[in-house]
DNA sequence: GGCGTGACGGTTGAA
DNA sequence: ACTTCAACCGTCACG
């Protein structure tokens, strides 16, 4: 079979070599190595290399990078294609992108509006806010025999958490064992004891962020420092508490016994643990610092694609790495500025613009039967339309 | 032949 | 500074 690669020198865009049929990641390494050589033999520097040249060529022929996103040009061009009614497969030809992407992201564009990609990495947010640990402090305070399970049921019926972030009983009888201590055991070693100072510390000492709902003190609002952070975790009772006989480690471990406010805030206060929760803290103002880095990185996307970014999940560095185009280089440097695309969304009915990279558009609407209607077929204006605008060269039969 | 879907190998970033 | 883990990615192959 035939394997495509790609060569790149510093100094030119990448010539992709040969028809893809398959992607061979052996020929790429092999291109790497001799990249590495070629920028050894000039006093290049490795790292810098690296960095930017990486990829491989999947069957189409086109240049991806494995667990990456595709460049936002290119998802913008999927769904402008796909609003001039060319079908789903000949788009993932004349991108070459595989029609699962181009499934993958219409049907996103679909239901959500917006042509960005997922946030990539992280973590889910935490449901043991510091909220929801002061609440199960004083659950268990009021009745030191009281179960996780029960505490799971109050805090539910109390509305301090819903369905979707009400933490586990297992993670409630973690919070009883490693952040609240055994509260129905009575301190009786506390006097004269102090703690050790870093027990005192609050949240900005780790955390030195600030937060819309968290005082300067570090302490959010209704969660004052209390009881728990001052007097429970500086109860140290002797080795010879049943504690301690057993091997719990809230009780010899200073460090596991922060209390509530040894938590962080950032993901305090969640109204919902869905994913969907998750795009304010990445864009706030709509496009945020990632499409714009995004830009950065791709210099052949357009500001055009702004009006489908909405403030969905987007990681920062969510995109990089070399698009250097697939073998038809059909994304090159400028000609996404230069085509002024002027789109609009089915849903919005909105006109999309050039140099808008600032505004936040969030193109969250419900689906229509027209935006999943099959597509009509491509009238020969449309052909001459979209040719002229994007510089495609489109199949003039539709398969 | 078109398309939805899941496995796969990969990246990312909070914990 | 490093590891872990669960999210995401696009490709590929299958039905």
């Amino acid at each position: 079979f035939f394997t495509s690669f790609s060569i790149r020198t510093p100094f030119s865009q990448d010539l992709i070599v040969g028809i893809g049929r398959t992607t061979h990641s052996v020929f790429i390494f092999r291109t790497f190595l001799a990249r590495i050589l070629f920028l050894c033999c000039f006093g290049l520097s490795v790292p810098s290399f690296i960095e930017q040249t990486y990829g491989e060529v999947n069957q189409l022929g086109g240049v991806f990078v494995n667990g990456r996103p595709l460049p936002n040009a290119i998802r913008l061009r999927i769904v402008e294609l796909a609003q001039l009614g060319i079908r789903p497969c000949d788009i993932s030809r004349q991108l070459r992108v595989s029609h699962g992407c181009v499934s993958k992201i219409l049907a996103r564009y679909n239901e959500t509006g917006s042509i960005l990609p997922g946030a990539i990495g992280g973590s889910k947010p935490r449901v043991t806010t510091p909220n929801v640990v002061k609440n199960i402090r004083e659950y268990k305070q009021g009745d030191p025999g009281i179960f996780a399970w029960e505490i799971r049921d109050r805090l539910l019926a109390d509305g301090v958490c819903d369905k979707y972030n009400v933490p586990s009983v297992s993670s409630i009888s973690r919070i009883l064992r490693n952040k609240i201590g055994n509260l129905s055991q009575p301190n009786q070693y506390e006097s004269g004891k102090h703690p050790p100072p870093q027990t005192a510390l609050s949240y900005n000492h780790i955390y030195p962020y600030s937060y819309p709902n968290m005082s300067p003190t570090g302490n959010p609002p209704g969660v004052p420092v209390t009881a728990g952070h001052v007097s429970l975790s500086r109860a140290w009772p002797s080795a010879h508490t049943v504690s301690n006989i057993l091997g719990i480690r809230a009780f010899m471990d200073p460090t596991a016994i922060a209390g509530a406010d040894g938590y962080p805030t950032k993901m305090e206060d969640w109204g919902g643990v869905n994913r969907t929760g998750f795009p304010s803290s990445h864009g706030v103002n709509g496009i945020d610092k990632s499409a714009i880095d995004a830009d950065i990185k791709y210099p052949q996307q357009s500001s055009a694609l702004s009006s489908y970014v909405s403030a969905c999940a987007y990681s920062p560095s969510n995109q990089y790495g070399v698009y250097s185009g697939p073998a038809g280089s059909y994304v090159t440097p400028g000609h996404w500025q230069s085509q002024g695309a002027s789109l609009s969304h089915p849903g919005s009915g909105m006109t999309m613009h050039g140099g808008e990279i600032h505004s936040p558009v969030v193109f969250k609407h419900p689906p229509r039967d027209e935006d999943r209607k099959p597509p009509s077929p491509l009238s020969k204006q449309h052909h001459e339309a979209l040719n002229s605008v994007h510089g495609l060269s489109l199949p003039t039969s539709s398969s």
